[in-house]
DNA sequence: CTTGACTCGTCTATAACTTCAGGGTTTACG
DNA sequence: CGTAAACCCTGAAGTTATAGACGAGTCAAG
């Protein structure tokens, strides 16, 4: 019989994840000692083994406490196999990020190219669900509130300067 | 300038990812209104950019305030180049992962296959620094606490009766 | 003046652990 | 006999990046 820190040490896990396996309902001690102690078996030995073995193919632990309480080969096959299609499109993500990397690598100035011009805004807030009116609108507010933000906002979009002053004036009618 | 779920459903993120990023210091609105209101404009868009950019390379968000913060290029790139080594060494866990399950599929025996023996029972104990002196001990402890225990015990590693009874007979010198 | 569609801040939950706090046992040593 | 080291126990909180829900406040429209 082990304790669970030399269950632990036998498998090179922390004496926390065997408690932890044991809060989730996968692997219980044979039995307690009159001071509390956890005791393992042989049993227990192997249903770890069993835990580990499902765990290392990257199965979630509440699933393994199903495979290893009702021990059907096909519920079991058929976990592995949509396991291996799940890792499959985790795979492809990682790839994607790669990809991404390399690209971006390749490509620095593509993170400095973004700039937000006055079409570009216009489209952010049409996609936000404005209309011509709510813009016109929303204009009137700003202006209305916060005109010096208002100069510099328009500035920002790099919008020349007659026709802020434009803008502003429609504002303000 | 937007509101906060504005410029969530602008970069098809929820309201408190937005929320989140900006207590993690990523984003700040540009100001908020009286009302309390966030209010975020162009330079928080083309920040948000760039934080779904690195976040698509699946770099931590704590490591992101960084690039962002002292924009280095030649720290962004190390950064970069090190989350491609660690997506490298992810992917090939999962293929390992993947080639594991394979191999189950194949030989499903292997699972039941690993029984706990006498040799395997002393193995494990001497891995948990137990010599034979321990080992005796630890059968006269178990013969004398529990000695029904002791018997299924001895039984469960298939050890035959004649040899259990001698060890047991030994236990109680 | 109410209703609906927004905010706000705060709390909870997720997975698979790790770490910590506070306290009880057992064993070895002086 | 006392104590210190090395165990054990329980229970709680922290980790990451997000989602969702809560009650309460705000705003525009009808």
């Amino acid at each position: 019989m082990l304790t669970v820190s030399q269950l632990a040490k036998q498998f090179h896990l922390s004496r926390a994840t065997v408690l932890y396996y044991e809060k989730e309902g996968l692997l219980a001690p044979a039995y307690r000692s009159d001071n509390g102690y956890r005791w393992y078996g042989v049993d227990e030995i192997q249903r770890l083994e069993n835990i580990l073995a499902y765990r290392s193919f990257g199965l979630p632990v509440t699933e393994i406490k199903n495979l290893l309480d009702n021990s059907n080969s096909d519920l079991q096959e058929a976990a592995l196999r949509k396991q291996f299609c799940h890792l499959e499109t985790e795979i492809q993500t990682l790839r994607r990020q790669q990809r991404a990397i390399v690209n971006l690598l390749e490509h620095p100035e593509i993170l400095e190219e973004n700039m937000v011009t006055k079409d570009r805004w216009v489209e952010i807030m049409r996609a936000s669900g404005l209309n011509d009116d709510d813009m016109n609108n929303w204009h009137r507010q700003f202006e209305k509130l916060e005109p010096q933000a208002h100069q510099e906002f328009l500035e920002s979009l790099s919008i020349s300067a007659s026709e802020i002053t434009q803008i502003r004036a429609q504002s303000r009618k």
